[in-house]
DNA sequence: GCCAATACTTGACTTAGTCCAGAATAAGCG
DNA sequence: CGCTTATTCTGGACTAAGTCAAGTATTGGC
């Protein structure tokens, strides 16, 4: 498992390190982390890591196609390696927990807007907003019936 | 204009202050503005204002459906008056520029997402990020043919 | 093993937003 | 109109997330 983290930081021209592969590592068992938990769980492995260098890892990684970024309103930035793979993600409105979510639709047609406004689009991202069930059977909320109808586009 | 504000907080039950009315124009005349431009805006029309009145107001008129939220990446969030009718948002890598844009598919067919993992999802929200025309001429960076097409789902 | 490029550390700083306690204001009521 | 009470606004301290910059350490090619 480091051998494959060593081997996607040299094939992506980057330098090998303790850090960028114990970040790597750490994403791959937490997904969905901030850069925080991410840096606790480093130190954990390999003794201690600056935030600056969570930060410098994280963004060069984002950088260069080997982790993503979500950012959901409401919450500080998350990271994981799952990337290329046309997925999206569901977060719970109350606890914020964030789950991998397919498109049903599979290759995005509704993406395609009718009206581009002159940009070069490059990317669509879509963030499900909703309650877990969790957090929904708490404070019986709204129906129950597991899928709900009214949603926006 | 006023006016119409004044009735629109009173039906929903608000008080009607002539700060509340101020950030209702504000966001009126500055669609897609931050909460310390609102807040500037408002300066300019009734003297002063605090940021936490800022802040207030608008969570007060986003929770009443009044207003809307969105807070794309790496921006501050920023605030819209135009609510209910699943539009989404296009937003310049570059510079930042925010533009509305409506889903060519009008009512969101890819948004039912196949497996919900018994979440209750309320929202489907989309953000296309992409490089305006502006930027676009400036680096010269990519294509020029105003329609890419390698979008990811 | 040496050297240049790259990466990491440390600590100050910025930005966006929240918390809190008290002052001011809006609106229902006699 | 004037009183009362709920709501809102102010000001200031505080926090979280992230960036900047200067100096030190590590990596990897020769």
């Amino acid at each position: 498992m480091n051998e494959d983290a060593e081997r996607l930081l040299r094939q992506h021209g980057l330098q090998v390190t303790a850090q960028r592969l114990a970040v790597l590592r750490a994403m791959a068992t937490h997904p969905h982390a901030t850069a925080d938990e991410l840096a606790d769980d480093v130190r954990g492995t390999i003794g201690s890591i600056s935030r600056q260098a969570v930060y410098d890892t994280l963004g060069t990684l984002a950088e260069r196609g080997l982790a993503r970024r979500i950012q959901p309103a409401g919450s500080p930035a998350r990271y994981e390696d799952r990337v290329g793979d046309n997925h999206h993600h569901l977060v719970c409105r109350a606890c914020g927990v964030m789950v991998d979510i397919d498109c049903a639709v599979g290759d995005a047609p509704c993406l395609s807007a009718d009206d581009d406004h002159g940009f070069e689009i490059d990317e669509a991202e879509v963030i499900y907003w909703g309650y877990c069930p969790g957090c929904r059977s708490q404070f019986a909320g709204g129906n129950t019936t597991g899928n709900s109808n009214n949603r926006k586009g």
